[in-house]
DNA sequence: ATTGGCACTCCGATGGGCCGAGTGCCAGAA
DNA sequence: TTCTGGCACTCGGCCCATCGGAGTGCCAAT
């Protein structure tokens, strides 16, 4: 599996790739002799490229046409070519400018960045929201809104409010439901969302032994307002930056991306992914294991809060994307979307 | 203005309508030959075209093509030609499939309408969130979360929950908290957020006569909850269905359209005009009055709470787009989701 | 008023020929 | 042994000419 390129044939293979990542274009022999990196005669470039291509990182389109990075070149000059820039003044500039506007909501402020992204990239933004149910519960609160209503507010230490109206069958007191928050905030105060919601229904479920009528009732109605949601968890912000892609031309496929852009479970899969290692993260072309998604590539980073990692971001595009000034951008946001989150929360 | 078209010369102009929506071809004369409704020959559907042309119904692409619709037959096609198809049963059943999952929050719903309306149109589906500054006060709360940090959540008569992080240059007591929140619940009973949130702000204007130290920095509490927010507030589903259309072939006119998705603002304000009429409404083409959106059409329609209109729904696409399909769909859908609502909140 | 006929126009598909870019291979230079 | 210049070859893209079909406008006949 290993294969020690030499170092010219290194060079070939990061100059072929780095021009058609700029051009979309098959590279020839005679282009490259023109980077001063490669000081060889067109016929030695040529002997290079046919071993490179026998070892896969490359492919003629036809026999005339220069050649064309395979996704396993690609995976191998994120690896071991790439030298990641730092990001450039301007491009940091325009990110910062994004987020200007203090005092945003936690969904705003994902928003922002998920737009931030896209049109400093140029690529489409993604933003994973963070999942409610492995937070850590902090708060709740009941409001009666009317004798059958209530809504239920709480807040996770990580920041996140969600509400919920609740319908119930039977009526609370203001005073019995204020009752119930102080108990349920001492109770659950430091576990998850979903260790909560298991640890009401694992009490619920001995209920017969429940004599306090009360708790009973308090139980029910946590239950209902922790319950399981899936609401939309992606931003995607800057499709439009796709068809300016030459690969754009190819409408079918086009077509099977945009589709896959409206099942949002699918990129939710894929960012979960960014979520376990802790930097930046490259999934390219079939290792996304998607057929609606062949050709493209992915770059993520996670994200975290006060308390541990919350969700990830990235772009996405063609396999042949600019992965250089991609990666320090993804970088930074998520560094960026980190720090915020972690001064608005205490 | 008044053009009466013999009644042949209309039976033509919707013949050759309803084949180039369905065909998205130029139609030619002995085309329309074959449609029972038209026992002429084709020297005669000729002549009559030619004058359909004259006025401005037609268009040739070139000499030898047949003849497309304008816009301005489109207009008249949709307000004197067409007779509106009641929803077929199979439709029917298809959007209500979408609405089993019951106790949906608002939000949650209305994303469902736009899925609902994009997937059985077949069309790009857009709904308008319900402006928040225009709906009635129903109730105001505030959580204590931190010394400096209070959750206010509020929640309007039509059901929206809105709620909002509050840092404090002050500390409040929860007991304050609680005088503060009744005293705000009873004072702005039965007001808009917005006319709140002038009250507000005027007895702000003289905060020098406000004796009362605890008052006064309700005021600015609640100001800061009320606060104007643009959120995001239009829902687009659907996007890849406009891809499958044969309009699509024009690159450069898709990713026009594409770029007009991502200004929220620009679909917000073509929504709007849907909230002025009563019943379903069909925008047309330079109607829209949007160079992005040229050659497009939007078929929208208003929704409404318990108490009066709450916001507007809709399908975009090609104007070329088989209207006598899509409003009943957008009609039911704008009623459904009315009663839905109506169901809900009380 | 309607129709059949006819000449005309123009698009689009088809196919040949040419050009240029790129390749592989080989023999000779370094 | 490694590199290079040269040469024959391949193949896609472009230009152009040709041709058929669809549709039109107009006119004379019914």
């Amino acid at each position: 599996m290993a294969e020690p390129l030499s170092d010219r044939s290194q060079r070939i293979l990061e100059a072929i790739i780095e021009e058609h990542i700029a051009t979309a274009q098959p590279i020839g022999s005679k282009t490259l002799t023109r980077f001063q990196a490669i000081r060889l005669s067109p016929a030695s470039v040529r002997n290079v490229m046919a071993e490179l291509e026998d070892l896969g990182f490359l492919h003629s389109p036809h026999t005339s046409a220069g050649r064309v990075p395979t996704e396993k070149a690609y995976r191998y000059y994120v690896d071991s070519l790439l030298r990641i820039d730092c990001l450039d003044r301007e491009r940091r500039d325009q990110l910062e400018q994004h987020y200007h506007r203090r005092g945003l909501q936690m969904a705003e402020l994902l928003r922002e960045a998920s737009r931030a992204l896209s049109s400093v990239a140029h690529y489409t933004g993604l933003v994973m929201v963070p999942r409610l149910q492995s937070t850590v519960f902090r708060r709740i609160e009941f409001v009666r809104l009317s004798p059958r209503q209530v809504l239920a507010v709480f807040i996770t230490q990580s920041g996140l409010i969600q509400n919920r109206l609740i319908e119930t069958s039977e009526e609370f007191t203001a005073a019995e439901l204020e009752q119930i928050t102080n108990y349920l905030n001492r109770a659950m105060q430091g576990l998850s969302i979903r260790e909560a919601r298991a640890l009401i229904l694992a009490e619920m479920a001995q209920e017969k032994a429940l004599y306090d009528r009360l708790l009973q009732r308090a139980f029910r109605l946590s239950a209902q307002a922790l319950a399981e949601q899936g609401d939309d968890e992606v931003i995607i912000e800057g499709t439009s930056h796709l068809l300016d892609q030459p690969e754009f031309t190819d409408l079918e496929r086009m077509k099977r991306i945009f589709r896959a852009f409206e099942q949002k479970s699918l990129l939710l899969s894929l960012l979960d992914r960014g979520l376990q290692a802790k930097g930046v993260q490259v999934i390219i072309g079939g290792e996304i294991e998607c057929p609606e998604l062949a050709g493209c590539s992915l770059i993520t980073a996670s994200y975290s809060g006060p308390r541990g990692t919350l969700g990830a971001l990235g772009v996405i595009g063609p396999s042949r994307m600019p992965y250089s000034t991609l990666i320090p951008i993804v970088d930074y946001t998520a560094g960026m979307i980190s720090r915020m989150l972690d001064e608005e929360l205490e």
